[in-house]
DNA sequence: CAGACAAGTGAGAATGATTATCATTATTAG
DNA sequence: CTAATAATGATAATCATTCTCACTTGTCTG
């Protein structure tokens, strides 16, 4: 996996990169940009959403997809899993690694085609509070 | 895991129901109403909304989400994997099983509190167009 | 069959996240 | 310092999806 190189970012940009990766659910841009808004009260949320394409073109972050149809950002950018709740559509981290053996990713990706770069496994179920509300 | 019970599907719903069956790629709410449209004409965009969230919670079809902001319809709900192109976006069905061990599964839905129901592994990678291209 | 109520429908407006535009401002090179 | 260039913020535009509502269709009862 070839990286390219990352280039030094400004104020505003680290600025958000901060604000990512301090957060700890996957945050929206609006959300973002809220909070990023205290330290830089004139930025724009035009540039927050400029700003997080271009963490997340150069691996500083990673987007990743939510229920509700907004783009949430992780400033977790090592190989984790996720945990997503049917219910209520909440997206948590998985605090340990789902290992998968490398025969089985192997043979799956033979199958499509698909030259392998990285992989994640989602577990589907009901997030505790959902759990203990529908009882 | 408890199933609703299925109600029976009138014509406009079943129309719906077969070309989300009938695609295999995981077509657009957009895509799947101008399929539609050919055998039932006045059919509306916001029937084909309406009874696509019917027939995914009635577990007939899946929802997928799709690196474009939009949503992906499966007639395929049977537990299967997926693989993305990182560059494309395109989104493919594992012919095969990823099969998880699954006191990984356990010890990692203990972790998060999360009370499993299903899971998916999904490969990240580059696709065949793709990565012939990039060479 | 008639009548009556519920359910489903389609057109178009409204919503809300994201993107594009563009004049202005910061930054850098020379 | 000055010109070239990149970044910025405000606002308008876009586009998938949802909402609204008047109207049709289906179903049930007698």
């Amino acid at each position: 996996m070839q990286t390219k190189l990352k280039t030094r970012l400004n104020s505003n940009a680290q600025a958000v990169l901060d604000t990512v990766q301090a957060a700890h659910n996957h945050p929206t841009a609006q959300e973002i940009y809220e909070e990023v808004k205290r330290l830089r009260p004139n930025i724009g949320l035009a540039s927050v959403y400029r700003i997080l394409h271009h963490l997340a073109e150069q691996g500083y972050i990673k987007e990743v997809g939510r229920s509700d149809d907004c783009t949430g950002y992780d400033g977790r950018v090592s190989r984790h899993d996720h945990a997503i709740c049917t219910n209520c559509g909440a997206l948590l981290d998985v605090p340990v690694d789902v290992i998968v053996p490398s025969e089985a990713l192997e043979q799956a990706a033979y199958a499509t085609g698909i030259e392998l770069g990285s992989y994640e496994v989602r577990l589907y179920g009901l997030c505790t509070s959902c759990s203990t509300q529908n009882n």
